[in-house]
DNA sequence: GCTAGGATGCTCT
DNA sequence: GAGCATCCTAGCC
């Protein structure tokens, strides 16, 4: 088990959000620690994508997009609902990976609790929920995740059948193929895509 | 089981 | 003032 370092999110963020498919996100506060495993992401690619936060340039809201890799940018989409993205990219560009569903793993009472007492599936199966059960709210917003309340491990799992297709719940640049997602999993989210739902399937050779 | 529609408040034009 | 990277519930099959 070990930490992703900064040098992980300093790329693409489609290639950071198909490599960070498998890893587990882990949160700690005095509540107690709650862990899950990434099995779906959405890129986005901030100037020249037009469904990222970036493309319309800097503002208040989307600032931490505009710096370092291996921050969490949080926003309250819809006016209800916290959403958890990744700072990544090389240097001198801007984009993020949304975290859009977990697989549960650890302190799952704490995360039925977050989540008004939910069971199974349905406590991280879309990016509102899992900030939900993870405890992420607004404040969390440019959290460094080289710190020691959220942070992202690889413990060598990798899913053997790797998904890609369009990205769910956006209105603008619906036909790039930047979703990421384990085929087969009951923890994906239930959105419809807004584009074609499968564009292609990777396998990943077993770990 | 599935679908449609309302809630809700911040952000940007 | 309109639009939104969503979620939940009621109603229907």
């Amino acid at each position: 088990m070990s930490r992703l370092p900064r040098t992980f999110y300093e790329r693409r963020s489609p290639d950071a959000a198909r490599d960070l498919i498998g890893k587990v996100l882990v949160t700690e506060s005095s509540a107690g620690r709650t862990s899950g495993r990434i099995v779906e992401t959405e890129a986005y690619c901030g100037g020249s994508d037009p469904a990222s936060h970036a493309y319309r340039g800097l503002t208040a809201r989307n600032a931490v997009m505009f710096g370092p890799s291996g921050f969490l940018y949080v926003y309250l989409s819809y006016g209800v609902h916290a959403c958890c993205n990744v700072v990544t990219s090389p240097e001198h560009e801007v984009g993020a990976v949304l975290l859009r569903a977990l697989e549960p793993l650890e302190g799952i009472e704490l995360m039925t609790a977050r989540r008004g007492g939910r069971p199974g599936r349905d406590l991280c199966n879309g990016p509102g929920k899992l900030c939900q059960a993870l405890g992420i709210g607004l404040e969390a917003n440019g959290t460094d995740l080289e710190g020691d309340a959220i942070w992202i491990e690889d413990d060598g799992h990798a899913p053997q059948l790797l998904g890609i297709g369009s990205r769910v719940g956006i209105t603008a640049g619906t036909d790039l193929p930047l979703r990421y997602f384990v085929l087969n999993s009951p923890y994906v989210s239930p959105g419809k895509p807004a584009g074609p739902a499968l564009v292609s399937m990777v396998k990943q050779p077993e770990s």
